[in-house]
DNA sequence: ATCCCGAGGG
DNA sequence: CCCTCTGGAT
């Protein structure tokens, strides 16, 4: 895959992410709030969220309702409310009013999984990880191991490993992001654009994925 | 109708 | 493995 990560490097210069933060109790915030929407709608509310709520320990006593309301915009949001009360009460009980720098920790966090976890260690502390999100199994899942647009993904865990395993940590944080992005970009769930897609020539699956995304 | 840079629970 | 949770955009 070292070929297709040169490629995607040049069609994504910048990999950066795009939530906007100021420390890593901010990120994970952010990064929770930002599963299954956009990250242009995670950053309309934050300013208020953060302005109100700046710390773990100002967070842990927010009225749910009045934290609901702020977070509203994002969706799903009386269980991310939920979430960031009871994350932001882990923190400053048990963690010092710190954010965790292991896997265990952050996942042990409500609201928190692998994603979210790899994305603040990667961003937040520059500890390497590589987050799975929807689009780099889908991605992945196609370059490597030829699932066509209608089978089962492989499993999140193997695709970690299988990457760490032949990339250098200092790439993973920036390959998954571009995987997201060129997901996002060409290689959609139901009808990836193989067209103009600038791996159609080295992706086992574009003769798969070519042909009619029915059903 | 279907999709979003997921996680928790059954 | 399945379902639910939100709402807006396409």
């Amino acid at each position: 895959m070292h070929e297709e990560y040169r490629i995607l490097c040049q069609v994504f210069p910048e990999a950066v992410c795009a939530l906007h933060f100021h420390n890593p109790f901010e990120l994970l915030v952010a990064t929770v709030l930002s599963a299954q929407t956009t990250d242009k709608r995670v950053n309309s509310v934050t300013p208020e969220l953060f302005e109100r709520y700046p710390d773990p320990a100002a967070m842990a006593q927010a009225q749910p309702n009045e934290l609901e309301a702020i977070i509203h915009p994002v969706g799903f949001y009386h269980a991310k409310a939920r979430h960031l009360l009871g994350l932001s009460l882990m923190l400053t009980e048990d963690y010092g009013g710190k954010v965790p720098r292991t896997m265990e920790e952050l996942t042990s966090l409500p609201g928190v999984g692998r994603k979210t976890a790899n994305v603040v260690l990667g961003n937040a502390f520059n500890i390497p990880g590589f987050p799975v999100d929807t689009h780099v199994t889908r991605v992945t899942g196609r370059l490597r191991w030829r699932t066509d647009w209608r089978s089962t993904h492989p499993d999140p865990v193997k695709i970690e490993h299988e990457i760490c395993d032949c990339f250098p940590p200092e790439d993973w944080t920036n390959l998954s992001h571009r995987l997201i992005l060129h997901g996002r970009a060409t290689c959609h769930a139901r009808k990836p654009d193989c067209l103009h897609c600038p791996l159609a020539e080295t992706c086992p699956s574009a003769e798969l994925l070519a042909g009619p995304a029915s059903r």
